[in-house]
DNA sequence: TTGAAAGCGCTACCAC
DNA sequence: GTGGTAGCGCTTTCAA
């Protein structure tokens, strides 16, 4: 069934039912309805080949992401793939880890299956030093960043200015009465830099000791992480609240904590539903994933289209209070 | 830069270039490695959609998925697209929430994408009444249904005894002392039905009560939850122990007992992170996503290769017992 | 082993 | 408003 029978069986011309198929402009409505009445009657699906072919766009775009059974991706992930649809566009997942090589790989596949835009989840896609690979992809096709910064021509950015939480973080802490703040971070990619430099210069800025062996790095899982804070805690590491830059490292640290009776002021990050979760209730930065997501796949269709754009966005993140640190309640600081 | 000009350079025809390109079979070594060299020194690309046009098919799968930032069905798209990837097939995802309307139009819309397969994840696409989507689709393309059984011809089902899980969970607690067991369920998907029929089974197999105020349709979020066996506690309902057709459900149950200082036990369901987020960690049923998506890949493979399949894999659970309940520790039920 | 040429199903331009 | 037709870039016979 292609576009010939859909013609000879509704007495019409290839031309006009290919017309037909891309809006109708210039078709009589009496010849429209026929060629869709047939269409509709004989099931006809136009091949999405031969029609990339002649437009040289599959009307999709790949999305890649580092791991999508991480919850923080995940949502990310759904949100663009929802806004996406949206306008029409497919999703090429591409999962590709924190590897370097895969990431390279991956990405030149997409590109291979001629997709019409790129999205990167997350700035794990923004290595410190090679950063060729985005840059050839930019050349091919609108790139857009989540939480990433990537200063390329034709890569769009939108990103929570984790930098800013940190430091907000830090000082709202710090005017509680907390003078060593444990600082846990998993891994290190823009964002997680960020999120560690506003930390410091919190510090730095308001007073607060901030030592080498209160800045630890624990995988991003609750076990090791609580095995890592039960060690600190033998070791007699003394501090007297935490921030993590992931929810389910606070919560690692939350269940170290416990073990010891000790209850102090935490703050994790990405408001999950880890965060709701955790017990007491984590109080977290929610890094707006809401608002990200739309604007990013927004300023993406603005691009592809022609329209002027700012290729960077910067949204302010904002701090969900729960049960382990309250600006409200100033008496939860124990030592 | 297409297969004309790779042959102008090279010296040969169009036909050597392609028989290069797919595989290299009756080309002399030679030419092939001409060929090959020209082809990295211009960094050809063959265009995909000339190639789909001619080969019918564009070496993709389309993923179907209520939901991607649900936590469980995010690690089943994880684990089915690395699988997927590993066979060189890319994929497509589509999330339909649970409107039947939408799951149709988005299956159709992955058929026109002329995907090489389509996965199901979850048995939310097994329809009560109507699967004719489904059975249109499996005559165009194997569907596999992960967790769900779909009685098509064309139709692959892998999934999880949840009946026998539940069945097991019921007596177990019985075995431990529990006679009025509360159980929580969001949905009644096909999934959802066989664990509340499992633990039906298992309340008159054992002898355990069952009245209809203890088995409780729930929100699928923590406050939902929490606030209906909230207002459980206070209308004077008791049970002695809890089973819940997902973690996060029974953290919000856990959470409202909490409040009341009680502790009973309670069984989740998944064995995901939100299990061990608990506090105190909650012991679950898992549902084998790990070994279930691969076999489903698996069986997906060697159906397209025209081997000979089963079509019908269970798998059994596994109960990972944490802190909310231990067949063990036979002392924690308190009443 | 290689080349010529006929599709694959559609879009878009140019006539009418 | 409609039809004829030349591509789009590849695969695959069929001959040589």
């Amino acid at each position: 069934m292609n576009i010939y029978d859909i013609a000879k069986r509704s007495g019409v011309s290839i031309a006009t039912v290919s017309r037909v198929l891309n809006g109708g402009k210039n078709v009589s409505a009496k010849t429209k309805e026929k060629v869709l009445a047939v269409m509709k009657e004989e099931g006809y699906t136009p091949n999405i080949f031969a029609r990339g072919l002649g437009l040289n766009s599959i009307k999709m775009v790949g999305i890649l992401c580092t791991d999508v059974s991480d919850i923080y991706y995940a949502k990310a992930v759904s949100l663009v793939e929802s806004c996406l649809r949206a306008h029409g566009l497919d999703v090429l997942l591409c999962c590709t880890g924190n590897q370097l090589e895969n990431k390279k790989k991956y990405l030149k596949l997409l590109l291979q299956k001629r997709v019409d835009a790129v999205v990167l989840i997350g700035s794990a896609f923004k290595e410190d030093t090679d950063n060729s690979h985005i840059e050839e992809a930019a050349k091919q096709v609108p790139v857009v960043i989540i939480n990433g910064l990537v200063d390329l021509p034709g890569v769009i950015c939108v990103l929570c200015d984790d930098k800013n939480a940190m430091m907000k973080n830090t000082s709202l802490l710090h005017s509680c009465g907390c003078e060593r703040i444990l600082y846990l971070y998993d891994i290190l990619t823009y964002s997680g830099r960020q999120k560690l430099n506003g930390f410091r210069e919190g510090c730095l800025a308001f007073g607060c000791e901030h030592p080498e062996n209160l800045t630890i790095k624990v995988p991003k899982n609750i076990e090791g992480t609580r095995e890592k804070v039960r060690s600190l805690l033998q070791d007699g590491v003394r501090f007297d609240a935490v921030i993590a830059s992931e929810d389910i490292i606070a919560i690692g640290a939350q269940k170290a904590l416990a073990e010891q009776n000790l209850s102090l002021p935490i703050i994790g990050f990405n408001n999950s539903v880890f965060a709701q979760s955790a017990t007491p209730a984590l109080t977290s930065v929610d890094s707006m994933l809401d608002t990200l997501c739309p604007t990013a796949v927004n300023l993406l269709m603005d691009f592809i289209q022609g329209k002027p754009i700012s290729n960077r966005v910067m949204i302010s993140s904002r701090l969900v209070e729960r049960d382990t640190f309250s600006t409200e309640t100033r008496g939860n600081v124990e030592k």
